[in-house]
DNA sequence: ATCAAAAATCAATCAAACTCATTATTTTCA
DNA sequence: TGAAAATAATGAGTTTGATTGATTTTTGAT
């Protein structure tokens, strides 16, 4: 019976993730495979079904007719699969639970808010509640029982605590249009000391711009000034009464209804993990590893500038 | 990511297969696998969601609420596949194509008709003609290239012919209601001897009544008679003028309305093979095989009775 | 033109899926 | 009810296909 092609979900997922993010590279950090494995995978199917997938030769990749009723396929199919595991696991692992949650990354709440919605309808039994992390360390709090899961970008090793990395970003300078740095390439940790540093009223040390930039060059900046907010923070740099640095993808829809532009840190620009912590203990547990998966695939889906692991 | 079940088409089409069928052994034949390979197959996806999908111990299986979700995929997801499938043949194959096609087996046209229905509406543009078979031997004409596929059950084989089997069915002997032979288990060839015998009007060669029953024991009816559409010797046999045998799925639909009974050929009935035959030059042209697999799937879909190779 | 990033390719490895042979369990039927 | 047949489960071994790592080729950027 030659006539079946074979078609298999790995194949659907990975025409998505080429789709999702240009490339086989990074397709590959979104599956857990290699660049060589999705190669193979794609050619392979290609062979079966006789026909190219996609144009190589150009950046983001122009998919075939073929290519395309493929990529139509998976975004009907994937998304009913996803639905049918969340029914089982929710058969097998019990319906409901308790999901603490606390965010170190201020500007998450962007898309942590879609992601909840979407998942109390899949979990409507889970107990939610979210815990403001300006005050406490929410990390410590995570191990002694009192979260169940907290988003974080710096990660403090601990035998109970499991980090399940969500994606990577890249930390921006915003600085207003008329600001002379507006003007640079790059930043330059020098080029933040005569600034004022609109920040999170947080610990310096729990931020990348002094942490990864210019607590290295051991640089201040000429003044800080702290803000809960980051709209505000943006108006605050419109304004031009400061800079501020925030990831890419709080900064992307920004960028043209205010008078801000963004800068690399560095010739090659800050990148950040963003990672789900939770205890080991809730390793396996269906309810708290769906919500990071939901997670994930809200932030690919919503997010601009965000890459795989 | 623990929290990926893994699920693949291949267990959906297992899964859907062992409801359709009812036993394992059956949904591996038509999956053209074996029953060990499913047995484990099932095994493991089971492990994976921590549950049974179907209780064991009840002749046909009943499904759990995790199995009858996944059933519940199944039949949203295969057929987007297959139509997936028949759109990448259609790109890489071409469209067109002549199908001109005969049946050897009379009563086939119950079911080739909704199958070509079907059929036509993804290959619009193929050209399909019939001929029909009272005449002419269609398998030599198959092989002169006057026609692309013949419905079958004696291949006679050649090197320039391919022989694709459909089902199998069992032959069974219509009897009225009121004919002595009603009370039989079964019918020996013997049984037949005063009988008359309603038959289509071809060589006797060609009918399995003659070749696999009646002519091992040398035994003849008493008359034959010869008609050419099912219904007329099923009214027939219901008014006691004769006996007549046909497929199992061709007598189903009509043994409760009509005044018929079925009776087995021998303590363990006569079983045979329906084939499509086409030319080997043809066997991966795509246009062609869909129309085979369409067949298929439409028998095992509507035809009661039937069973996978 | 040169360099860096991405993709393709090849060989080797690994793991999953399948088969064969066997055992256990059910079903059927005498 | 018990024996025989059919079906399912199990286990060991094999095959296939998928994945990786290392390398080359191609592409895009400077």
């Amino acid at each position: 019976m030659s006539s079946q092609i074979g078609l298999s979900l790995h194949h659907l997922k990975t025409l998505h993730a080429l789709k999702q993010t240009g490339s086989l590279v990074e397709a590959a950090r979104m599956l857990h495979l290699t660049q060589s494995a999705l190669s193979h995978q794609i050619k392979e199917l290609e062979s079966r079904i006789g026909m190219e997938l996609f144009i190589r030769k150009t950046k983001p990749p122009r998919f075939t007719t073929a290519g395309l009723r493929l990529l139509n396929l998976a975004d009907e199919l994937l998304p009913q699969v996803r639905l049918a595991e969340q029914d089982l696991l929710r058969l097998a692992g019990g319906e409901s639970g308790r999901l603490n949650m606390a965010i170190e990354c201020h500007s998450c709440f962007q898309w942590l808010m879609p992601t909840i919605d979407l998942y109390r309808q899949h979990w409507p039994e889970v107990e939610m509640d979210f815990a403001s992390s300006f005050n406490f360390a929410p990390l410590p709090a995570l191990s002694r029982g009192e979260l169940d899961l907290v988003i974080t970008s710096d990660p403090m090793v601990s035998p109970e605590l499991e980090y399940i990395p969500l994606f990577q970003y890249e930390m921006l300078l915003a600085v207003s249009n008329r600001h002379p740095l507006a003007d640079k390439e790059w930043i330059q940790p020098e080029d933040l000391e005569p600034e004022t540093l609109i920040i999170y009223p947080v610990e310096h040390e729990r931020l990348s711009i002094f942490r990864n930039f210019m607590d290295p060059a051991s640089i201040e900046p000429a003044a800080i000034r702290t803000v809960e907010l980051t709209l505000m923070m943006l108006q605050l740099v419109a304004s031009q009464r400061g800079v501020c640095a925030l990831p890419n993808w709080a900064l992307a829809e920004y960028l043209d209804k205010s008078q801000i532009q963004t800068r690399k840190l560095g010739s090659k620009g800050i990148w950040c993990t963003l990672y789900a912590a939770i205890r080991t203990e809730h390793q396996n547990q269906p309810y708290i590893l769906d919500f990071i998966e939901t997670a994930r695939e809200t932030c690919f889906d919503r997010l601009d500038g965000v890459r795989p692991v």
